[in-house]
Parts: structure tokens; sequence; C-alpha cells
RNA sequence: GGGCGCUUAGCUCAGCUGGCAAGAGCACAUCCCUUACAAGGAUGCGGUCGGGGGUUCGAGUCCCUCAGCGCCCACCA
């Protein structure tokens, strides 16, 4: 072995870019494809939203995942690791709509030459489809330069060449095949439906996208008609919606009402008569026991609406405002013309000043809070508007996904009863499509009858080996472009996917399953999925989905959830809260390695606390490792036999620590594995160090040295392996002073490497009784208020017999480090 | 309303199958320039393990119950 080459004053400064480069130089972390499944470890990685930026979450959890992938890149395992982008969605298209100043027309035609204006004009400028997404993906190229950059910089062991994103070629194709092979077999299907609607984005939203909100609302006691000119009694917070109003419902027990069912009441204002029907849902405790019927004020009413068979009076239009002309069974009326075109807010206020001058609301309104369903990134209540949509068939399949959700390995386990209570609370298939722009196009036209109605019963798909298509501007087989929107001809589907049809398809996607076979059977089913909680409903969920209906198979055998990261009030730490530090100024602060070490003491699941002073303490670590190892490398001498008891104690002791942070890897626990390699690490450095230096610079002869030399080596090695997932950069800086190649590409440490230099007759207690004694002289100096050179004429030690014999071998090293003269 | 998790030193957290006379780091105090390390080292102060019951020779660890916090889910009149 070459004389190790240290430094003379190791440093943390510069190692962040010198080993980044070299990684990249070398190729690291390239993914060798030519192995097989068996020795492939593959990560379905989350790939980022990238138009909004990272921050300290993503660093940690982000961190999580590369602890595990370097882990089992040195059980020797060939990780499959790419980086994905987000790049596909909403968020991408509000900020493209901004920047350039452009709206997307998926009617018009695609120009090849298109640029955008200088200045984002006003209004904004009218664009196709294509156009739009070229400059959905001129934009993102940007940030994902930016996102790249952190990554590197924070070490992930990822393959840059490998990356993908969820609007690239291959992901339109995964999710165009995907689409159509769930069309042929009869999982995807159309329909005109009732469904949640915001009227601000105006597309729909699918039950994995809503969230309760709290909002101001008010009870309203309106007085309807009853039979023989009786009046009937209701409360409602959606009084705008009375035009609407197709019946009142009670309960069939509820004996205040039990007349009435049947007859036929007549709504205030609009003199409308609307049946008295029973239904089990109606509570006799909520309100006045009787409840209007509305289409569709929420998700109830269309409950009721399917099992009573009421009529549909849809008055919302996609905008969200009153339309334009009353539907069917109203009339024309003052009132109505009051309403019309109005938003539902002074929709209501005025609809209540009607009530009040015809003495049709009973009191003053009755302020109340009350949950209400929003798009989790909308701003208004989500309407429920009837709609031609697209879904995909997961009622049907409950029962399965619950079993793949026992079969799949979860860490920590009681993640699973999230996925649990979320599919059996599953009320609606899912609803892809979206009535947007800035997706994955559905790979459907239709026909147009010789009238130019749209034959939606009869779609026209495209052969796999045109995908991707976009049908805006492409053909169908068969027709010319001239018949598009033409009587006879064609017209193409206008919707896209939602973002979770084309992110359900990661494994797909990373693995390049529509267009590189012998990679995906390399990698599929996956590892690992690692993921953020609040979203096993949507991604883990969707991506569950799509494997089962697509491959009858989990897309993989784990899968990590990591928590958040809380600012020091507890709450979430996000962009949007306004509280949460640059990544970038903390690797800068910190350092990579310190930050790394903060995020991995986050366990598996578990909110963490953001804390900088974790960071500083693992700065201080791997400057701790830069000297340690300074010293155990610098002066050197010749290795022998390990035959001291106390360098065979502490072997003894660091072949147990090797187990046990094996065994918290195999369990997906890096932060457990990480805990105890450092605390062994710094009794390694506070005692173990102090009691071997003077035998290791000869004290006791060569065969002594030997001994140490031989310990401290084994024992370097092993930790500095031990903690290359974590600290990937100063472990590889000291282990390049020595070692030949990388220590990512090292092998992991096996406990037999120590148990044999060890010897079966290492004892434990060596080490330990010493580092008391030691112990207990530090403390007699410190008392005196002497320097720990001080020397000591005489020290005694009162302990058991069993100890007092563990400590004679290592009397010599205790009586060097504590410079004292007689030890009794 | 249902479910899951958390509650251990001032702060951030370990404590896995019950044996702990309760641990670590930070912070704090005192001391020490010691040839691996002053962006350091040594030593120390600090807790009736959320409350109340129970099981057990023994409970921070298991069971019941209550409380607080957080999250997930749930048909919003």
């Amino acid at each position: 072995m070459p004389a190790p080459d240290v430094p003379e004053k190791p440093s943390l400064e510069g190692l962040e870019q010198k080993w980044g480069e070299r990684w990249e130089a070398d190729g690291t972390y390239r993914f060798d494809r030519t192995k097989s499944r068996t020795d492939i470890y593959s990560i379905d990685t989350p790939p980022p939203t990238v138009s909004g930026s990272l921050h300290v979450g993503h660093v940690f959890s982000y961190t999580h995942t590369d602890t595990v992938a370097r882990y089992r890149r040195m059980r020797g395992r060939e990780v499959f690791y790419p980086m994905g982008w987000d790049d596909n969605g909403l968020p991408t298209e509000r900020r493209v709509q901004n920047y350039f100043g452009v709206r997307c027309d998926p009617a018009l035609p695609y120009i090849a030459s298109f640029e955008p204006p200088d200045k984002p004009p006003s209004p904004p400028l009218a664009i196709s489809r294509p156009n739009f997404v070229e400059l959905c993906v001129r934009l993102t190229v940007e940030d994902e330069k930016t996102f790249e950059e952190l990554w590197r910089r924070l070490g992930l062991s990822v393959d840059w060449g490998m990356t993908y994103t969820t609007i690239g070629p291959e992901a339109q194709r995964a999710s165009q095949l995907g689409f159509l092979h769930l069309l042929a077999s009869g999982q995807a299907y159309q329909r005109v439906a009732p469904t949640l609607w915001d009227v601000d984005f105006q597309t729909a939203i699918a039950q994995a996208e809503l969230e309760d909100r709290e909002v101001a609302s008010a009870y309203h006691r309106i007085r309807f008609g009853g039979p023989d000119g009786s009046a009937i009694e209701i409360d409602t917070t959606r009084p705008e919606l009375i035009p609407a109003c197709v019946a009142l419902v009670a309960h069939p027990d509820d004996r205040r009402y039990k007349a009435l069912v049947g007859s036929t009441a007549r709504t205030p204002l609009f003199g409308v008569p609307v049946p008295i029907v029973a239904h089990e849902l109606a509570e006799p405790d909520k309100g006045t026991g009787v409840a209007m019927i509305c289409t569709f004020g929420d998700v109830t009413d269309v409950t009721w609406w399917r099992e009573l068979r009421l009529e549909t009076r849809t008055i919302v239009g996609r905008d969200g405002r009153v339309q334009a002309d009353p539907p069917a069974g109203v009339e024309r009326s003052p009132a109505w013309d009051e309403l019309t075109g109005k938003k539902m807010e002074p929709a209501r206020a005025r609809i209540v000043e009607l009530l009040r001058e015809s003495g049709d609301l009973i009191g003053d309104p009755r302020p109340i809070t009350h949950a209400v369903k929003f798009f989790e990134k909308g701003n208004k209540p989500l309407e429920i508007l009837s709609s031609r949509q697209w879904f995909i068939h997961t009622l049907d399949h409950q029962e399965r996904l619950l079993e793949r959700g026992a079969e799949l390995r979860w860490h920590p386990p009681y993640m699973r009863a999230r996925f649990e209570s979320w599919v059996n609370g599953l009320n609606t298939d899912w609803l892809i499509s979206r009535q947007r722009f800035f997706g994955v196009p559905f790979p459907l036209w239709y026909r147009l009858g010789d009238d130019g109605s749209v034959r939606y019963d009869e779609p026209l798909v495209p052969d796999e080996s045109r995908l991707p298509v976009d049908p805006s501007t492409d053909v169908p087989d068969g027709f010319a472009a001239e018949q598009r929107d033409q009587p006879g001809g064609f017209t193409g589907e206008p919707d896209v996917m939602d973002t979770w049809a084309t992110s359900s398809l990661t494994p797909q996607v990373a693995g390049h399953w529509a267009d590189d076979p012998d990679l995906f059977a390399r990698v599929f089913p996956m590892d690992l999925r690692p993921q953020a909680h609040e979203i096993i409903r949507t991604w883990l969920f969707s991506t569950v989905v799509r494997s089962e209906l697509e491959f009858g198979s989990l897309p993989w055998s784990d899968a990590a959830i990591s928590g958040w990261v809380l600012d020091p009030d507890r709450k979430k730490m996000s962009k949007s809260k306004g509280n949460a530090l640059t990544p970038i100024g903390l690797l800068d602060q910190h350092g990579a390695d310190a930050v790394r070490y903060w995020a991995a003491s986050g366990r598996p699941g578990v909110d963490t606390a953001f804390d900088e002073g974790q960071m500083k303490v693992g700065r201080r670590l791997a400057i701790k490792v830069l000297n340690a190892s300074k010293f155990v490398l610098s002066r050197l001498g010749p290795e022998g036999d390990v035959t001291a008891p106390l360098d065979k104690a502490m072997l003894a002791g660091l072949a147990s620590l090797v187990d046990e942070a094996t065994a918290a890897f195999e369990g997906y626990d890096y932060a457990r594995a990480l805990e105890r390699a450092e605390g062994f690490f710094w009794s390694f450095c506070d005692d173990y160090l102090e009691l071997v230096k003077g035998r290791a610079y000869g004290g006791q002869g060569e065969a002594g040295a030997a001994s140490a030399n031989r310990a401290l080596t084994l024992a370097l090695s092993t930790l500095l392996r031990l903690f290359a997932p974590f600290l990937p950069f100063v472990t590889e800086e000291v282990w390049s002073w020595w070692k030949e190649g990388s220590v990512h590409r090292a092998t992991w440490p096996a406990s037999a490497e120590l148990r044999g230099p060890a010897g079966n007759e290492a004892q434990p207690l060596v080490l330990e009784v010493a580092a008391a004694v030691l112990g207990e002289v530090r403390k007699a100096k410190t008392v005196a208020q002497a320097s720990m050179r001080a020397e000591v004429a005489r020290a005694v030690v009162r302990d058991s017999a069993e100890r007092l014999a563990a400590l004679a071998g290592a009397a010599h090293d205790v009586r060097d480090a504590g410079r004292i003269a007689e030890l009794v």
C-alpha cells in the first residue's frame, strides 16, 4: 500500500466542488444497464415540480432517499436512480401565461415559426396547444438547470444521464400508450356526469384533488309555498340556488313532514312547483328537517337527484356565473334577470334582498362556519356541473387495491392506514380528463356526423407506433387534414390528461417502458418509492392503480414515506408560508455534509423541526472525521496482528455497530444507522484514540504498535464506509488519501471483517473499564483545575474483580493516556 | 364524526422484543492553548419519562382511560 497522502491541515473547503466534478468525470454513479434485475436496485424518484422552487423540505426528503441509494450501491447493487422533473400541469401553465402573455386555444393551428412577443401583450395572445407546450418547455428547461445544480451540490448520487420530465416525449408516449391499453380493456370510459368543477380554472377536479376548508357562511330560513296555501320552511346556505331547486326532501320517518311527502311545494320568487320527497339521507336534526334539492348544491344533491330520478335545472355556467337563460321549468322573470350573469356571491346577496322584500326570508341569516370543498390549488368553492369526462375504473378494484396496499412494505408501517382509509373512502372513479392545455393530450379523435355532431361513442385511436400524438394538430388514420371539424369528418379530443395520469406512470416513464422494453425489464417492478405522506392518496395510490391495471403487480416492493420539515412553530415549512430558507444559502453556510447530517437525523415518516444547530453539529462531525483520520493515517507504522486486549475490544464493539447499522438500513431506518455510527465514532475519538495513542507511537514496543495500527486502519476504513451514505464528501476525501477508487463504490462493511481480527476472546469490557478509569482521572484533573497533561503519581481503582481483570489488559494504555505513574 | 401519529432535561431528539440507579447533542456553568482536532478538548448542572388507573418481582417501555398537539379521511341543507 502506498503511504497515505495526508494534507497538513485538512479542511472541508472546496470538497463539494472537487468531488462533484470527479464523480461526474469518473461516472461514479452511472447506471450500468447490462446488469440483471436481481443485481439492480431501482428507485422511483419523486419528480419535483419545477415551476415552484426547491425548499428545505425537498433537501430533507431527497437526502433520505440518497442515503438509501448509497447504501444499496455499497451493498453491491447497481442502483437505478434517475431524476425526474415534474413540469406538467397547472403550475407551469399559469407561469407561462404570465411570463409570455399568452393563452392557449386548442382550436388554433400550430405555427412552427412562432416566437412570443418581446413583452407580454395585453390582452394575452391566443396560441395553439403545441405552441403553448413549446413555451412551457422553454421556461422549464431553465428551472431544471437550477434544480440540477442544487441536487449536485447536495451530493445526490443520481445518474444525470437518465433525467426525465413529465411532459417530455417519453412521458407523453407512456401516458398515451397506457391510456389506449385501458381503453381497450374497458378500464377507461367517458361519461357525461355531474362532477366537481373549479370555476376559475374551468376544469373538472378529481376526488383526490379536493380539500375541505372552513369558510364563513350563513343559514337562511326560506319559506316555500306548501299545499293549500300552507308554508314550508327550509334552511339553506345557498339561497341563490332556489331557481335550480328540483325538490324538497325530508326523512321518511320524520312525522312532522310525513303528510307532505308526495305533495308539491312552490319555490319562492320563481313559483316553480317542486315535489316533496322522502330520503334516508335527509337529517331531521339539520335545519328544519326539510332540505332543498338543487342542480347541484353539493354531492348529496347529486345522490338525491340520481336515486330519486329528479329533474335537472342547471343555472351555473362553467365560468361560475348564473347562466343567461333559465333552465327548463323556470320562467324568465324579473327575479331571474336580477341574477343572470352574476357570480355566486353577488347572486346570493341579491337574492337575499329579493327574498326579504317578498317576505320569504324568515328572520336574518344566521352566520355559521362550515367545511366546503375546494380544489387544493383553487380559491373558490367548487361547483358541481355536468360535463363529459374520462374516468378510470377504481371503485371496481377497491378490494384488490387494498390487497396490494397490504403487500407493499411501508416505512414506517403505519402509513399504510392512510392508503387504506383513502381506498375505503373512494366515492367516484378516477377522473383523469382536464379542460386544460399543458398536459398530455388524449390520443383520441371523434367522428363527426353529417350534421356536424360529435360522435363521442366512436373514438378514433392512433396506431401505437404513432405515439405520441396531439389530436389538435395530428390527423387520425384514414382522414385528411381538411376534414377537421367538418361534417362527416373528425374532431380532436380537446381535453388533456390530469397531471396524475402521467405522474402515476413514473416507473414506466423513468424505466422507458414504451420505448426500451429491455431496460424496463431490468428495473421493473421497482424496489423503492420514496415520497411524502400527503400525496399517498394521489401519487402513491394512482401509481398502484396503473401498475395493477397494466401489469397486475405492485410497482415497487417498498415505500419510504418522509415527514415534513416543521418550522420552530411546528407548522409545515413551505414556500407559500414564506418561512422557508433557501437551500443554497444553507449549503453555503454549513456545507452539504452538514445539511445532509441534519436531514438524515429525521426518522422515516416523522415530521422534523428545522434546526440549524443540527447542521452545526454535522459540520463538527465532518471536521472530526478529517482530523481523526489525519491522526490515524499520518504516522501510520507497520501493521501486525491484533494482539492488545484494548484493540480487540474496540473491534468487537465496531463489529456490533456494523451489524446494527446494516440492520437499520435494511429496514430503511437510515437515521438509526447514522445515530449509532456517530455515537460510536465520538467515543472512539474521545476514549479509544486517547488510550491507544501512546502505544501506536511505539510506547509499548513494536508488537503493541503493530496491533494498534492494524486496529486503527480497520476501524477507520469501517467508519468511513458507515458514514459514506451520510457524509459523501468528507468520507470520499479521506478515502482518497489512502485508498484506490471511490468509497461510494466500496463494499459496505461486514462485521466478519472485524470479528476475525478481534478474535473470539475479545472482551468489550476492557475498553469500557479503561474508558471509565480514564474518565475518573480526567475528572480529578478538572476538579484540581489541572491540565490534562498533568502527571499523576498514583491512581487507585476499586471495582469488581471482573472489571479489574478487564482493566489489567489495558493497564499500560490507561497509564499512558492518563500520565499515571502507578496504577493500583 | 372515524383513523393514525406524537407528548422523555430550557431546546431538538434516542430509548427497537419490559430490567434504566433515565441517555445524546445543543444551550448553560467551570476548567484546560494537550504535537489529530481551539470552527477544539475535559468535567459538570439539569428530568416525579403529559395526567390517572391496571398487569408484573420489575413499566419510559405492555393494557385501559383522560387531556393536549399534529396529520389523514369523512355526503358541505
